[in-house]
DNA sequence: CGTCCTGTTCCACG
DNA sequence: CCGTGGAACAGGAC
């Protein structure tokens, strides 16, 4: 599952790859990933220049000429390749950018969940997901005293809390997992409940283990690939994602398998304290 | 064949 | 109106 640190490899894989190319045609095998008007952005996109990409917590930002901005979401197993506009279409490719060069950026997902909305640059906090979203991890607003103040005023668990994105934007299941267990605290913990000193901890847990896998290309542990098909390398980190069952790396309790939030949630139940 | 899984959005509820 | 929780989405794995 593309999480920040995917999100970010991707963005960084895919800027080589089309920058400074002009679209030429857009094709929507599966118009339903676009979820802005269908008919501006057949007609809108072409002759416009990739001019940079940015991104904010999970979410791309195309950037192109005359102020357009393509917000992308990745969702669960969204992926960009390039190709030859000629390659044969696969299965889960379901939109493509043909460049004015011959080649082609290819929108692909087998889930079909992932979402593009094209936008007026400078609008996408008004008009899309992105809006809703707190601040990213190893941010200049994402402070101590943001993040105590903010846990504070919350009514759920603290693994709930960390997956909404309002607070902090960018932690999917997998580093949810991961930061609490190394800042020792159990998934189902009142968000408010738990002490100044633990949440100083967890912030920078968060801020470090975002950092490492950004530097490691992220995680790579069902099908996630960056825009050149390579897997990332912080899934040999993991030290609970994907690990119950087995013991823990720190004290050798048998790691459990719990849902929270509708979500698989691997935890220590002898390292990871609950505050309630 | 049925169930599970999964990030975000949407909707219902209190 | 707001926070919260659960369904919906889609299809491959088991």
């Amino acid at each position: 599952m593309p999480e920040m640190p995917e999100v970010e490899t991707v963005r960084r894989t895919l800027i080589p790859l089309v920058k400074g190319k002009t679209i030429k045609k857009v094709t929507l095998w599966f118009p339903k990933i676009v979820s802005t008007d269908h008919d501006k952005f057949i007609n809108e996109l072409p002759g416009k220049k990739i001019i940079d990409i940015d991104r904010y917590a999970k979410f791309l930002l195309i950037r192109l000429t005359g102020n357009l901005t393509i917000v992308s979401h990745l969702r669960m197993e969204g992926k960009y390749h390039l190709t030859s506009v000629n390659a044969p279409k696969d299965k889960h490719d379901h939109v493509q950018f043909e460049f004015t060069d011959g080649t082609a950026l290819r929108y692909n997902d087998v889930r079909k969940f992932g979402r593009m909305q094209l936008v007026l640059t400078g609008t996408e906090r008004m008009t899309t997901g992105i809006g809703k979203l707190g601040y990213e991890p190893n941010s200049a607003e994402f402070t101590d005293d943001y993040f105590i103040d903010s846990l504070k005023r919350k009514k759920k668990n603290i693994k709930s809390t960390l997956l909404d994105q309002t607070i902090v934007a960018g932690l999917g299941n997998i580093y949810v997992d991961e930061v609490l267990w190394r800042t020792k605290i159990h998934p189902l913990s009142a968000a408010s409940k738990i002490s100044r000193k633990k949440v100083i901890e967890l912030r920078k847990n968060i801020n470090d283990i975002i950092s490492l896998a950004i530097k490691m290309h992220g995680t790579t542990v069902h099908t996630y690939l960056d825009a050149n098909g390579h897997s990332g390398g912080f899934q040999k980190e993991l030290k609970v994602y994907g690990h119950a069952g087995e013991p823990c790396v720190v004290c050798g309790t048998t790691l459990k398998k719990i849902k929270v939030a509708g979500r698989g949630t691997t935890f220590c139940p002898h390292c990871q304290v609950i505050y309630k």
